[in-house]
RNA sequence: UCCCCGAUAGCUCAAUGGUAGAGCGAGCGGCUGUUAACCGCUAGGUUCUAGGUUCGAGUCCUAGUCGGGGAGCCA
């Protein structure tokens, strides 16, 4: 007899003998044929549980026939067709030779108080044992399909000739800009140095505080994009990504954001925005592919418990080419909408402000009803490393840069990314637009400075591309221990 | 951080300012190759916290905590 998976068991020739190891989902008696339990049982190495049947005339029977949800056991038996179709394990007297049996491994204590039963519970309150609630079908299936999107976001890179590259988490510098920023120091907090005046034995109390003495020597913090580390590396390797934790100390209070989350940042070298665009929407549908190939059961599930409609979506998304709109053309399409009556929204259209995501939203399931790349933005609007395009680019108005924002159905922005500037007299003139303290930037600059080559690159947070391809329709329940603002158990 | 809503049994929710209930789950029993099983019985409560109004507060008022939805920030 030989230990298999749940998974292997589904498969598994009829007449062998197999060991299971694993939890109860459910049981259920019968008093039939000198009794019988029916057992639920899981593992995790698929969505379907299978079904152990115990038959009364086992040594055990007794205590089998008490056992509860998430109990541990470890099942040895016959694999037999079940009735009704499928696959079930037979564990009877008569099979206590071949060594038959069902060893009980951990009893849950207090079963009425075990909060995870075998009925729906909502996921707030699931929220609140996040230790637990991977039990449950939902956030099986979630945990499941998150390792298999990782596995294929690393395998599209390395199919494709790029680089992984780990870009630090902590960081020296303030110049990423993206937020607020979580500190990162060993100092004590209720005695902080301070700068002391030259030649002064002491501080004053309203003093700057002194990092000098602090473990890295000077003001850290934990990183909020690895986008400018990944750009040297790509100024070398020519294709790189990096796929880590990002922090934000925001306070944001909603669905789709999180304090400590994952970003996925490829770059790529000789490549402009196209190049960018292109290779931003082959990833998404790589995604796509992969995981209705590789987590069929999980995505099914999805498709129908948490978004009905789900699969026939990602199809459509899988099907069409991404529409390439330049912002300019956006701004015009929204204010004909709201002219001709057909849309309604709560923020102003003006050429040169960010679009709201109602604005978004309405271009890729109203308008176009298919994924839109959105190209071309105001400068004003953007972030101080994006390319600055050629005055008149797409008939704009005022100067734009070559930022790409793609948008989908259901969760508009799913990826932010740019042509990256590199000519240093361009960015060096940007940065002091910006009031950005230029010598910060030495590193960044030299890559400029040294072999300069058009890049461009873009961002993807993992857990909105695990709310796309799920239906989760909020972020914390698709990281295993979410970390938002005043919640840091587990 | 702002706006709105909410917190009652293990869970999901009821309960005109006047004796806190149901369904599910759990325990026991019945029935049944059962599979969201079904039927009966039983147990299970600091009504989020701290104040206040009232003869009397789950219910009204104030503050706080936590949760949800939306907005902003963004990924």
């Amino acid at each position: 007899m030989s230990w298999i998976s749940v998974k292997q068991a589904a498969k598994a020739a009829p007449g062998t003998t197999v060991t299971l190891k694993g939890w109860v989902r459910t049981r259920r008696d019968s008093k039939a044929d000198g009794g019988l339990s029916f057992i639920a049982l899981h593992d995790g190495t698929c969505f379907d549980t299978i079904q152990i049947v115990a038959k009364g005339d086992i040594a055990n029977y007794a205590d089998v026939a008490k056992l509860t949800t998430h109990c541990a056991i470890e099942a040895t038996g016959k694999v037999v067709q079940n009735p009704k179709g499928g696959n079930e394990v037979l564990v009877d007297g008569a099979g206590a030779g071949d060594g038959a049996c069902i060893k009980i491994v951990g009893l849950v204590d207090d079963p009425d108080k075990y909060p995870i039963q075998p009925k729906p519970h909502s996921f707030e309150f699931l929220r609140e044992l996040a230790h637990l609630r991977v039990r449950t079908n939902t956030f099986g299936a979630v945990a499941r399909v998150r390792h298999s999107l990782s596995m294929a976001m690393h395998r599209f890179f390395d199919e494709r000739g790029f680089f992984y590259v780990h870009t630090p988490i902590v960081t020296g510098s303030d110049c990423e800009g993206a937020g607020n920023m979580f500190r990162v120091s060993t100092l004590d907090f209720a005695n902080m140095p301070r700068v002391k005046p030259e030649g002064a034995k002491t501080a004053a109390p309203d003093a700057p505080i002194d990092y000098a003495p602090d473990f890295f020597g000077k003001e850290t913090h934990l990183t909020v994009s690895g986008q400018l580390n990944v750009e040297t590396y790509c100024c070398a390797l020519s294709k790189v990504y990096t796929f880590g934790p990002t922090f934000r100390a925001e306070n944001s209070n909603t669905s789709r954001h999180l304090a400590e989350f994952w970003m996925i940042e490829p770059e790529i070298a000789f490549a402009n925005l196209q190049d960018d665009a292109k290779l931003a929407e082959d990833f998404i549908k790589y995604l796509i592919q992969t995981m209705l190939n590789d987590r069929a059961d999980d995505m099914k599930f999805f498709d129908e418990r948490i978004e009905k409609g789900l699969l026939v979506r990602l199809k459509e998304v899988l099907d069409k080419p991404f529409r390439h709109l330049p912002y300019t053309d956006g701004i015009k399409i929204l204010k004909e909408a709201i002219a001709s009556g057909k849309a309604k929204f709560e923020y102003p259209i003006e050429w040169g402000k960010d679009l709201q995501s109602e604005h978004e939203r309405y271009l890729t399931e109203q308008h176009f009803k298919q994924p839109v790349v959105l190209m071309n933005y105001p400068k004003q609007i953007k972030a101080f490393y994006m390319r600055e395009n050629d005055p008149g680019t797409d008939g704009a108005p005022g100067p734009t840069v070559a930022a790409m924002d793609v948008l989908v159905p259901q969760v508009g922005e799913i990826i932010g990314g740019s042509q990256r500037e590199e000519r240093l007299d361009k960015l060096d003139a940007r940065i002091n637009e910006m009031g950005l303290p230029i010598k910060e930037y030495w590193w960044y600059r030299d890559l400029r400075r040294y072999g300069t080559v058009p890049h461009a690159g873009f961002g993807l947070g993992f857990e909105r591309a695990m709310m796309f391809l799920t239906g989760m329709q909020n972020v914390r329940d698709v990281i295993p221990f979410p970390r938002a603002p005043k919640q840091c158990e587990f």
